[in-house]
DNA sequence: AAACTTTCAGAAACCGGTTTCCGACTCAAG
DNA sequence: CTTGAGTCGGAAACCGGTTTCTGAAAGTTT
């Protein structure tokens, strides 16, 4: 018996092969192999393809961190979520990671849990690693200070902002989103359209509800009440829809900043006698189908095109890292889903 | 004005530093800069710490990828979640992550999208990476075909598990989880117990009945009715407590395969007039804070643990990267959750 | 047949570290 | 003064690739 035997079955290796191996194994030099493999230098065809075929034989794959110690380039991003993995995170992510992939660029994923200890640790663990860039990543689309200064590499941040302007950030433009679930209830005939979101100390919170205000008073209209802030939960929804109800205040549509609390004031208000989209036409935001599509009736909502966003922003790193950085704030829109809760 | 700037404040630097430059400033040899730097052969302390300021100085940082080419190991593991990145994933991941970043080892993320070319195609990268092992991962405990055969490097499987008795695979122990549910509903004085849940193709929501059954059983009782299979929808959980309202079964107690499924059941209890808990109790699975909080009542439900299992999914990897690998299936128990929609 | 091109493959340097080996120096003992 | 042991630091090999440089062999021209 062998003390040691190969693999007979092709690209099932018990140990990764060696350059040198398949050079052995082709007759040819170290170097003559290299070539081979990249289709550099001149060569025989037939020296060529005896090299290729040995590869094969072998199941070689170049390890990739020889090839990044002399090229100078890993082929690697990371991606650091300021905050907690989670609903936003995850659509960023998948749409970066796939603008990556398509790219032969992978990607080291940091968690940073809102701890600025963890964030410093994983920026120079990435920075020891090598990465040719970092997308920057976080569940409020809140300004941040930037996450390092003249560092080598380009940075991206995604979703979040930096408050550095020479900073690339990639954002959606929730204005926007705002001032279109204003004009899609205004053009339903809605006329006294309340606002209820989450905490004012959120950015997203008084940006869409300065939006939303902004958005009626073009249209010559008063919005029904003051915008309401509280949390971006459902519990909220249901009491602010009671405490409006409470009130008196009469209202045909409320435009809500996100589907849970959507979510919340569909309950209230079936609890409370009104029909949905028959009395008050609803709107959240978020677009998070669980919620939309699992409210009674289904949720008109913002969708803010994250992963779309996520793939924006890993154009743009690729962009930077071959050179082409394109430093500033840009914002992309948000699409409206339309469904019954204002059909 | 020099051609280039050397950046004075330290750990800001343009330029990585390589060890030749810290050997440089420090005045010894690149062998000698290594030793001290990595507290290796014997040095005089003030050499020692006369290439510790350099480095500092330099901000230097070791380039991994130097490393580990003599090293062999890479310090990086890969995490393949074999279809799309989501609610169970993200938990999974986070565990995973944290195990292994304590450990210093990076994560390389890959979505594979139930694409089993995807698949191969971050496994070939993974391997050319030369990861030191890898976390298989997907939404559904399902059993799977093992990614690989003959892979040099060891493979954990975890939540989803390996169709291969040898590979090791960490699951949550759904059965018991389903058990306790049951149990509990028992415990409350409930006799007549329902149970909804998910397409009986799914591996979770036949083991989940198959446990229900079999623990009430053991209690000497009948179900009430036979399970209801269906979708894991809020739809779905409000359709079947219509028709189990309508079929006129008397139960007091109903166990749901999910969060989502045991709010829509909640509505429908509900809107059919039945109180919950004061009627019927209400279980569900998955502990989904957003689903389980947001229910009215909120909702006891099962617990899987998702990220603790990550977090053994990735001990265990460790331990295999070390020599010692755990082949075989490992089952972690679920925990009850104890809310007011059984209180 | 001599001189000049062209083709092709190997030797060697290099990327940035780690580690082994060896030599120079210091010091204490004989 | 010689010898042996112990300290300390440098030279060089090595990890696994890529790239440059060099030279041998073959073909072309006069």
């Amino acid at each position: 018996m062998p003390p040691r035997k190969l693999s007979e079955t092709p690209g099932a290796v018990a140990k990764p092969a060696t350059i040198s191996e398949v050079a052995l194994l082709a007759g040819v030099s170290v170097g003559t192999a290299s070539k081979a493999l990249n289709g550099r230098g001149s060569l025989r065809a037939e020296t060529r393809q005896r090299v290729l075929s040995a590869a094969e034989q072998l199941g070689f794959q170049p390890n990739r961190a020889a090839v990044s110690l002399n090229s100078g380039r890993t082929y690697t991003v990371g991606m650091i979520t300021t905050d907690t993995i989670g609903r936003f995170s995850i659509p960023l992510m998948m749409g970066a990671e796939d603008a990556l992939g398509a790219g032969e660029m992978s990607v080291f994923l940091c968690d940073a849990r809102d701890d600025p200890i963890r964030e410093q640790y994983y920026l120079r663990t990435l920075l020891s690693r090598r990465v040719d860039g970092i997308i920057v990543t976080g569940r409020r689309t809140h300004a941040r200070p930037p996450i390092g200064a003249d560092l080598p590499i380009p940075v991206v941040y995604a979703f979040i902002s930096s408050t550095d302007p020479n900073d690339c950030s990639v954002v959606p433009d929730e204005a926007g989103g705002a001032r279109k679930a204003v004009e899609h209830l205004l053009a339903t005939g809605r006329r006294r359209i309340a606002h209820i979101t989450g905490p004012e100390r959120h950015h997203s919170a008084t940006v869409r509800a300065a939006a939303a205000a902004g958005r009626l008073a073009e249209a010559g209209l008063e919005p029904a009440g003051a915008p309401m802030f509280g949390e971006w939960s459902e519990a909220w929804g249901r009491q602010a829809v009671r405490m409006l109800l409470g009130a008196g205040t009469p209202f045909d549509a409320v435009f809500c900043g996100s589907d849970q609390i959507a979510r919340g004031a569909a309950d209230a208000l079936r609890a409370g006698g009104r029909r949905v989209p028959g009395d008050v036409a609803l709107v959240g935001f978020d677009n998070w189908d669980v919620m939309a599509l699992g409210c009674q009736p289904p949720l008109t909502s913002v969708d803010m095109e994250l992963e779309a966003l996520g793939r924006t922003a890993a154009d743009r790193l690729l962009a930077a890292i071959n050179g082409e950085p394109s430093p500033g704030r840009h914002t992309r829109p948000c699409r409206l889903v339309i469904r019954e809760s204002t059909a």
